[in-house]
DNA sequence: ATTAATCTTGACCGTTCGGTCAGGTTTATT
DNA sequence: AATAAACCTGACCGAACGGTCAAGATTAAT
């Protein structure tokens, strides 16, 4: 079966090293040479399997992408907003502590002005945030929650869970200079899911 | 007494031109090129009053860590957390609305671990953290707000501010591609004291 | 009025960037 | 074994980058 093995490892090689190199230099800083360099790979070579840095850039954005919405299975499963809003922060709060590159990457581009996404927010990310924006509604008009515009409730949440990956840097030279620990970051996790349950009404 | 006034007015053109270029293009992405265009000036005579892009842009983060800091004077003044924490959230998302480019260009900086300013947040930012970490501290053992880590409060309020200016082009493709109104953004505000003083059993 | 200091700028430089390509090598197909 | 398809890569290219500099223009000090 093994048919385009070799372009499946390579592809998945340069995919990876493209993700440390665009977290850790940003698109304009990320040379092809420090990826091919990373990937182990002449550089010649990455243009064999992607045609331009451009079109890499946007297959990584494209995996980021698709996992950020896959975190929010558990959001959807439960019906009441106490386990469906604990299991969603805290299953953001776990992408950004095992992997703050892509949430990096992510905010990078978000704060360009999105350039290359803008249609995916407008289109794909919308319609997801409209969905969960209703069973929030749900919630306030069944008196479980407080009142309260549902998108504010969902940025909130996104702002501070991908804080703890993209200000990771910030957070260290506050904590000195060493990153959280297991331990804090599991403290900080509940700490976080507490106050916004708790800030909402859905607690006490 | 107008002695240097060729050299401030021309100064604070070229800071004016670099907050624009750096925020929106990164620090890799702008160009001495772009600056010198946006200021209306020629590239060489940036370099006649900056000697590098370096320096440049060191100057404009050394700006924006001034106002960061200022911003606390309220939570300073104030007795009780209902006051200080309102007052310094406020303000804060105040500084998001009105100058969101700096808030961007230091999120930036940071995403980027921060190799300009690390020594800053080290040694200036970290003494002022626990000056407040302190004052949070008192309120958690006289019993005004809840018990937790204080820190993570504060990463949370920046977090949660911020993301009003870091994120603002996501935000905008969620609003039907238009920013928030004024209306919107005072309701958000609301929103956002609302959950954090409540979150932290500050209220109610 | 003269000198000194400051400011201005077009032209230029070495370096590095993303990307190309011809020609060789390896792998798959028949 | 032969042919085709896929893969590999050193050498190269034009463009754009940050930065320099000498020579001239303007302003300040005497």
């Amino acid at each position: 079966m093994r048919k385009n093995q070799i372009r499946i490892n390579n592809e998945r090689k340069i995919l990876a090293a493209a993700v440390k190199i665009f977290a850790g230099y940003g698109y304009q800083g990320a040379t092809m040479r420090k990826i091919a360099e990373k990937a182990g790979l002449p550089k010649a070579n990455l243009h064999y399997y992607f045609q331009t840095k451009e079109q890499l850039y946007r297959q990584v954005l494209d995996g980021i992408f698709k996992d950020w919405l896959a975190a929010a299975n558990t959001f959807d499963e439960c019906e009441e907003p106490v386990e469906a809003l604990r299991g969603y922060i805290e299953k953001k709060m776990d992408l950004s502590r095992k992997r703050p590159l892509e949430s990096r990457i992510w905010a990078e581009e978000i704060l360009r002005g999105a350039p290359l996404i803008q249609d995916q927010l407008e289109q794909t990310l919308a319609a997801w945030l409209d969905t969960r924006v209703k069973r929030i509604t749900d919630w306030i008009n069944k008196g479980t929650i407080h009142a309260m515009n549902p998108r504010i409730l969902m940025y909130m949440i996104w702002a501070v869970t991908q804080h703890f990956a993209d200000f990771e840097s910030q957070i260290r030279a506050l904590n000195q200079k060493q990153n959280l620990s297991d331990e804090q970051f599991a403290k900080a996790k509940t700490q976080v899911v507490q106050t916004i349950l708790k800030g909402i009404g859905a607690l006490d």
